[in-house]
DNA sequence: GCCATGGCTAGTA
DNA sequence: GCCATGGCTAGTA
């Protein structure tokens, strides 16, 4: 695993319940600006051996990015069970929820 | 060669 | 809607 992989992993394992960030905000968190593709692939390939909290990303305008039905609705129920609100269209309203540590 | 992005433009209303 | 991006991974040699 390389360092930048364990930086992102770090990085949304520190996302606490009830919050969410976005793809590309984890990937300036750390420390890789254009890297947003990158944590959707480290998401999917990570998120099991690694205990990763997957549900609290989301796209940059709050929505559930995931295509398979199935895993959207379960991101949703896992958020909803957390406390965060979803809308009907699978959009989370990022100014109330979304997680900013330092700055950002 | 892939991609669960993102930012910019083009086109519609 | 288009396409640049960046790190990984698959596949070939």
């Amino acid at each position: 695993m390389t360092p930048f992989t364990e930086r992102i992993i770090g990085v949304i394992g520190d996302i606490p319940e009830g919050k969410v960030m976005t793809y590309g905000q984890i990937a300036r968190q750390a420390g890789s600006p254009r890297a947003a593709r990158q944590v959707v692939r480290i998401l999917h390939a990570m998120s099991k051996k690694h205990r990763l909290p997957w549900h609290r990303v989301l796209n940059v305008r709050g929505e559930i990015a995931i295509q398979d039905d199935e895993s959207a609705q379960l991101q949703r129920f896992l958020l909803e069970a957390e406390g965060v609100h979803v809308s009907d269209d699978g959009v989370v309203w990022l100014e109330e929820y979304q997680h900013r540590p330092d700055e950002d």
